[in-house]
DNA sequence: GAAATAAATAGTAATAATTCCTATTATTAA
DNA sequence: TTAATAATAGGAATTATTACTATTTATTTC
């Protein structure tokens, strides 16, 4: 993977922000810098970013987000405003329990709390 | 929400199976009773359902999956084999952990495993 | 530093999953 | 039975994403 101007302005907008955002947010972004980049040149740079284990993909419902923070954590996601919070929940209990109960060997725990966040009172 | 067969027979597909279908695989089947239902009579249908609580809608990765178990659980999803296996996993702690630390109001937990399960050596 | 090599891009077409639209049909209440 | 209207089939539209291709650009070689 050489490098290309528009893949490291993509992995500074993703890195610079805790929105998790979308690919169409992260285009949006883009374009101030590269007026003209196209939406596939995006997709495929995330992608990539992501192969490589610089940025994470999660799924939000249907859509995919991309999280700069690579280390193993979790998500709140207010359905108030939206907003997806990093969280790190222990989970040293989960993995045992499968482990023993189901005999099903972990690799990736994905964990999401839906509710309110401490801005709505 | 009035009665109708093609919502009768969809129910009771999805009510048939633990493999948290998806709507395309639910439309195979339901066409082997109502071989001129509609794609989006299928899709209607699951989406009403999910509504009054009948069946629950779950994703894994971008796709949407549907799901009888209406009760809260958790899923086990095998990465060789592609199986969602239903577990109920204790999350009082969790809960309790975002409550304080975080001030959120859980109002739901979703959690997926993923990993290989005893299929599979 | 120019030429050769091939990865990356812009622009656009294609795909997949899902939702929307509308004329017709079927369920239910009166 | 009839009237009211929810639900349907069939197809068009939408959304998110991937694929294709001629051209551009980063890197290597001389
Ligand atoms: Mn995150
Ligand atoms: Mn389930
Ligand atoms: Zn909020
Ligand atoms: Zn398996």
């Amino acid at each position: 993977m050489r490098y290309s101007h528009q893949r490291e302005i993509i992995s500074e907008i993703v890195h610079s922000t805790n929105s998790h955002p979308t690919a169409d947010w992260v285009y949006g972004e883009v374009r101030r810098y590269i007026p003209n980049i196209s939406l596939g040149t995006v997709y495929r740079n995330l992608k990539q970013l992501t192969d490589e284990g610089i940025i994470r993909t999660i799924y939000d419902g249907a859509v995919a987000r991309y999280d700069w923070n690579r280390s193993p954590h979790d998500h709140l996601k207010c359905n108030v405003c939206g907003e997806m919070i990093d969280v790190q929940l222990p989970n040293d209990g989960l993995r045992r329990t499968v482990k023993d109960e189901y005999d099903f060997e972990v690799s990736d725990v994905e964990i999401t709390l839906v509710g309110k966040c401490n801005k709505h009172a």
